[in-house]
DNA sequence: GTAGGGTTAG
């Protein structure tokens, strides 16, 4: 009866004092001997986050039970002390305790949380000792162990195996593959289906991640009908995830109706919105929302501001994105770290203000990075100041001398200039130093199908006919004055094969099979990049938009471009 | 006494 009334007691504690209190009566009335007390006692110390107390508490038990040490073994993976962990479990293993499927899943975790492979491949071999490989606790994990210590193969031979996969295993096999290739996440998803699953909130957020990865718009259409069509509810986080969906699907609308209709929405939700108009060039509309969300009384946090410059910067919006800097910290209580110096040097180095932008740099407090020196280094390719250009390049390569991006960054600006020996020099460095630079890639969605481009790629079926709308295309377009602007190719060759290797850019070709294979001109054509835009490109989209009378959205590396009757919605400023 | 979920800078 008395573990009864302690046991009944102890659900009622509110506080750690109240814990502390039903620990002594326990003491006094001789309650604290029965196991299932003291255990309990010990994981209300560990949910409260009472380590000391329960490591107290610990050490004067009588006696333990694997639960006893589990608890224990999870109190400080939680708590992210990782040394008490592991000591606490080789203590398991040394008292010839066998480990359970409730301890090891903890260590494992730690173990991922650490991004600790040796001590993980190590608990895996001790997992196969006691033959828990058929649970679906210790298995998940380990599978999101190798996952996030970077050995996604490994993970997926594990998963592979596993006789029988429950929807928490399935869930962490799709969130680990949203990380490294979003198109397998969404095969495993159809795999979910064909074997009858149903997938909960927690799966669709993953899934609802590796289509905002992929920016596929059908695929996401078709997730936010299933999530409708299997009455899951839209709570706070799935909502969050769904708004960045479809808003890295080019569908900023979709994302607000999403945000509208969300009953419960917090920080991450309104900073999400506010992002998103952001990369879609929609300034005001940025603005707009961040004074309705302190309206309704939410305090911004780092990343809103982070979103909120962004915001300004990608719109032009200088003066205002000057101000919200000067007073995230005076009037928001958010101290400026490198992320929003960042926004602020693109800022003003899109404006032109290079030399403020440059003051700024030289006079922060804060530790500078090299996507820092990168925004000023775009700033000196956009405005052709070779001469800053050099210095900031400097500071750059002597913060990342292995980054290709920044000598491919350089070489676009010396090319600029025609200094094609320079050019040449950092082509060789880049040589020299083993580095490569990222080849670039557009893709296409058509009919729930993806198709993939690079420059001058005849592997298309349909190759010979993209080739004939392309050059159709250019003809039309070279008749209302379309110039290729050559600058953009980065060899010292010949005008003519610039010329040529400018007409079979990746996203060109993606933009002629869109031509033919969505042939309802009230339909946009909607092509992702794995890298910027070039600014060749960009003229061509703008004047297909116009001659052709189409609307193309480009989702690039940074940014969209919504390109409609001649215009683009970034204003030229990307 | 156990495993899976959202926003951000070049």
């Amino acid at each position: 009866m008395a573990t009864e009334s302690c046991l009944r007691l102890l659900y009622t504690c509110r506080n750690i004092f109240h814990i502390r209190q039903v620990h002594a009566n326990a003491l006094i009335n001789g309650t604290f001997n029965n196991l299932i007390v003291a255990n309990k006692l010990l994981h209300f110390y560990v949910q409260h986050k009472a380590i000391n107390d329960a490591y107290y508490l610990f050490d004067e038990m009588p006696t333990r039970d694997p639960t006893t040490w589990s608890i224990m073994v999870g109190g400080f993976s939680k708590l992210g002390d990782y040394n008490n962990c592991y000591a606490t479990f080789r203590e398991i293993l040394r008292c010839n305790i066998t480990p359970d499927n409730y301890t090891l899943p903890f260590v494992i975790r730690a173990c991922r949380d650490r991004k600790d492979i040796q001590m993980g491949r190590m608990i895996h071999d001790v997992v196969l000792k006691y033959g828990l490989v058929l649970d679906h606790f210790v298995c998940a994990t380990l599978v999101d162990m190798y996952a996030k210590c970077a050995v996604i193969e490994d993970a997926r031979k594990l998963f592979d195996v596993m006789v029988s996969k429950d929807l928490v295993t399935w869930t962490v096999m799709i969130g680990c593959y949203a990380d490294y290739d979003a198109y397998e996440s969404l095969v495993l998803f159809d795999r979910l289906r064909e074997e009858g699953f149903v997938s909960d909130k927690v799966a669709m957020v993953t899934v609802v991640n590796a289509c905002a990865k992929l920016g596929a718009m059908h695929r996401a259409r078709f997730v936010n009908e299933y999530i409708c069509g299997n009455g899951l509810s839209l709570d706070v986080i799935l909502g969050t995830a769904m708004i960045d969906m479809y808003a890295k699907c080019g569908c900023v609308d979709s994302a607000r109706e999403v945000f509208d209709r969300m009953k419960e929405k917090n920080v991450i939700s309104w900073s999400a919105m506010i992002a998103a108009y952001g990369y879609h060039g929609k300034g005001k509309e940025a603005l707009d929302l961040f004074h309705m969300m302190l309206s309704c009384g939410i305090s911004p946090n780092r990343i809103t501001f982070v979103s909120l410059l962004y915001a300004c910067s990608h719109s032009g919006l200088t003066d205002e994105g000057l101000h919200f800097f000067d007073s995230m910290w005076r009037d928001y209580g958010v101290r400026p770290d490198v992320k929003h110096y960042t926004c602020v040097v693109d800022l003003l180095g899109r404006a032109g203000r290079l030399d403020e932008a440059l003051k700024l740099i030289e006079t922060m407090n804060v530790e500078k990075d090299e996507r820092l020196w990168s925004a000023l280094l775009g700033a000196c390719r956009v405005h052709g100041n070779m001469e800053l250009a050099g210095k900031v390049a400097e500071s750059l390569l002597e913060l990342q001398p292995k980054n290709p991006g920044i000598y491919v960054l350089l070489s676009n600006i010396y090319a600029k200039a025609g200094k094609w020996e320079k050019v040449g020099e950092f082509r060789d460095l880049m040589t020299q130093r083993k580095l490569k630079k990222v080849p670039g890639w557009t893709w296409i969605e058509v009919d729930n199908k993806t198709y993939q481009f690079s420059v001058g790629d005849r592997s298309h079926p349909q190759s010979k006919e993209i080739y004939e709308m392309l050059t159709s295309v250019i003809k039309k377009l070279e008749m209302v004055g379309y110039v290729p602007d050559t600058e953009f190719v980065l060899q010292d060759v010949e005008e003519e094969v610039k010329k040529e290797m400018l007409y079979t850019h990746s996203e060109k070709l993606a933009i002629a099979f869109g031509l033919i294979a969505i042939p309802n001109k009230g339909d946009p054509i909607r092509i992702s990049k794995n890298l910027r835009v070039c600014g060749d490109c960009h003229t061509f989209c703008k004047m297909v938009s116009d001659v052709m009378k189409r609307s193309i959205i480009v989702r690039d590396a940074n940014r969209f471009h919504h390109f409609n009757e001649g215009a683009c919605s970034c204003g030229d400023y990307w």
